[in-house]
DNA sequence: ATTATCTATAGATCTATAGATAATGC
DNA sequence: ATTATCTATAGATCTATAGATAATGC
């Protein structure tokens, strides 16, 4: 999409000549690199939502304002700009939901209320990439396993914490992240409108009593 | 698979003829039904190895000693074939599962430790189709979800007698299904075997004190 | 005659590449 | 001159279909 802006003055200088330009040509290093960013961004949210083979690397290029044979240039294979995207997703899913939980009274309520939520249910092309790529995880590049694997343990050492300390703190942490992962992949897969509610309802109550 | 047997015998009936040459040809009403059947088993158990766009036709069909232009004689379009799998997975994950643990002494502890498993982690094309499904279940035809969706219910309502009654019986029973399937998801998916381990082993200690 | 399966292929994807085009940056 | 992107396409899928073949079952 590109927004060409008219300006009453009458003098462009070079520099704002070259933003104007290069916003809808992108030839210059600096665009190169915006667009390798929206590439990546694009595509952090299209495999949360499609799985990690859901998009193809046409559809995304589209989606990032390009076309699909300059993919190359940026990537050396579609399996390099699935590895940066999951990274991608997973700071994005955990900033957003650190972001919305900092300084709430209770950190542990807060953070049930956040992330086993309808809200994170129904978007996960922003949310949590552990409950998102599900199975797919399994079966993915060596490089997206061991992201995966690092969030997870981030996720248990984080709950450890929310659950204060006890000597099977981290055994109830992993019980706690393993059920609001279940609980946010269950509660949209189900069509049971009724039943998925009930579900998150359940784990937000339950998780604290652990 | 065409297996000749020769025999020694002067005199083959008919309908030994007609077995010989059926197994290999199938063209009767019977055979049909069995390569079916055949069918559906190998998708079945390959869409919760490779997700539900995972297998194509033809691969399902050559694993099933057909080729792929028969297909449609079978099903009206994939989807078809899908949804009849997703059942016969449910069933086979289910029934496979109650029997291995009926008749245990502590049956919630079998069942903890036949499904929250290395066992059942390493092997899910004969596992639990709620797990397999993971995302896929969520973007899937409306009867896909339908049957996952009855699933979960029979799960909570196992569990909830598992947990053996209470108040909030119900309540921690949906926490325990969540977990139980969450481990299972996130064991399969990360690299490090030793945390992969961990939190299978936490699961199965924590969910009994729910 | 009917039907279950086979071979062959149409048409629609998808990843990746080749070569042209139009910008940057020395 | 270099390089970021574009158009066009090769080659490999995948779903679905058409028509031939070889069996069943009246």
């Amino acid at each position: 999409m590109m927004v060409i802006i008219w300006m009453t003055c009458d003098i462009l200088t070079e520099k704002m000549m070259s933003i104007i330009y290069t916003a809808g040509m992108g030839h210059s290093q600096s665009e190169k690199e915006k667009n390798h960013q929206r590439i990546v961004e694009v595509a952090a949210r299209k495999i949360r939502e499609s799985g990690i083979d859901g998009p193809g690397v046409a559809e995304i290029m589209k989606e990032a304002g390009l076309t699909h044979g300059g993919f190359y240039k940026h990537f050396d294979s579609r399996d390099d700009l699935v590895a940066e995207a999951v990274d991608a997703a997973i700071e994005q899913g955990q900033s957003d939901l650190f972001k919305a939980v900092e300084g709430a009274a209770d950190p542990l309520a807060a953070f049930l209320e956040e992330y086993v939520s309808e809200k994170h249910r129904d978007a996960p092309g922003t949310g949590c990439t552990v409950v998102a790529l599900g199975a797919d995880a399994a079966r993915a590049d060596p490089r997206v396993r061991a992201s995966y694997g690092a969030q997870v343990e981030k996720y248990i050492a984080h709950m450890e914490g929310l659950l204060g300390g006890g000597e099977d703190a981290r055994r109830k942490a992993m019980a706690a992240v393993t059920s609001m992962v279940g609980a946010v992949l269950i509660s949209r897969a189900i069509d049971d409108a009724e039943l998925s509610e009930e579900i998150l309802a359940g784990v937000r109550a339950e998780v604290p009593n652990l």
